[in-house]
DNA sequence: GTCTATAGCCCGATAGAC
DNA sequence: GTCTATCGGGCTATAGAC
């Protein structure tokens, strides 16, 4: 193949946009497949970079695996924190958790199904729980307050608080993910967090 | 290694203890490390069984998992069962549910994780997903019952209730096989069978 | 930085003795 | 049925030209 000198310059001085294609293309197969049934030649092939410049920005597989959850994660916690002006209620915090979780779920798929299922593989070794990271740490302490508050039922933990109402939520995404559920969420978003909500209310 | 000839007549003559002992290495193991990162050679060691041995059991590796995850539900479908006569409420029923996860959380993890986490590794296709699995199912048509009977909130789909109701135990269950919460949930099960019927109820 | 080519390894599955 | 030994193949990661 012949590319022009113009091309071959564009592939030259941006790096980061084949960073990102190796991810977004590993990440989708990652989901699809698991980690330990997507080789390097698969990535290759998907993405359009080569295995040398890939090795040449990711240490090893396992490095890679380690930077696509950080890029997901982030990825959700800015959508996340875009929809808040803190000033919402903490059932209003909740719900915009809802709403957003029944977009991805029909939007970006794939994010959602890395967010919900890639830590549980057990391929990689080390990574966080996504349970344990900003979105969901973030939601704990509402729910903290909503107790504190006296809106939140209490002689329950705020672990088991936060659990019990994003459970509704997450569960609902799995399922629809998994193609049992053939509505999609975003028509039933309402009643998720309503369930979600009589769960925990005081 | 010198084996007594009751030994080796004990081996020859009883092969299902064999393929017992393969279902059980195999499935600790995936649960672990992932479909993908499981070789057979680990599997033989993990089990004490040959290769040899385990390919005249199984065709190939797709289809060991594939046994596991028939024996798996199974297993988990015999134990509700078990627990149940038949003459429970809709609620009690639920109940009993969410029990046994948080029993078969503490008492055998690998069971439960394999019911959570194994089918989203993506990594062997054509495994029914659990949620379409008869314990499940069961569980479901008793919601059904309980929209009839008016003691589970209308304006729901009877998949809705279901799910809403699991979630909230089974992201308990995650979450404490994660690590994350470091009580019991033996200890929160009533808790848990609460919020899930608040969240449904009429 | 990026490419192709390949070294070196380990895997899944089989063959053949017992 | 069960064992050990092994084949062919595909893998991760690197080497070396550009």
């Amino acid at each position: 193949m012949v590319l022009t000198e113009s091309a071959v310059k564009k592939r030259t001085i941006n790096p980061q946009e084949k960073i990102n294609k190796v991810i977004l293309a590993s990440r989708k197969l990652f989901v699809e497949k698991g980690y330990g049934g997507v080789s390097i030649p698969d990535i290759v092939q998907a993405s359009g970079v080569s295995t040398g410049a890939i090795y040449s920005h990711f240490k090893d597989k396992e490095t890679l695996a380690k930077r696509i959850h950080a890029h997901t994660v982030d990825e959700f916690n800015d959508l996340l924190q875009s929809r808040l002006t803190g000033e919402e209620s903490v059932q209003e915090v909740l719900k915009v958790f809802t709403y957003l979780v029944c977009e991805l779920v029909e939007e970006n798929p794939i994010l959602m199904k890395y967010m919900l299922f890639m830590q549980h593989g057990g391929a990689v070794a080390g990574l966080s729980p996504i349970c344990e990271t900003d979105p969901f740490r973030f939601l704990q302490q509402h729910l903290r307050r909503g107790i504190e508050e006296g809106v939140v039922r209490r002689g329950q933990d705020f672990m088991v608080a936060g659990l019990s109402y994003t459970g509704v939520t997450l569960r609902a995404a799995e399922l629809r993910m998994d193609a049992v559920l053939d509505q999609p969420l975003t028509e039933i978003r309402d009643i998720l967090a309503e369930n979600g909500w009589n769960a925990i209310k005081a």
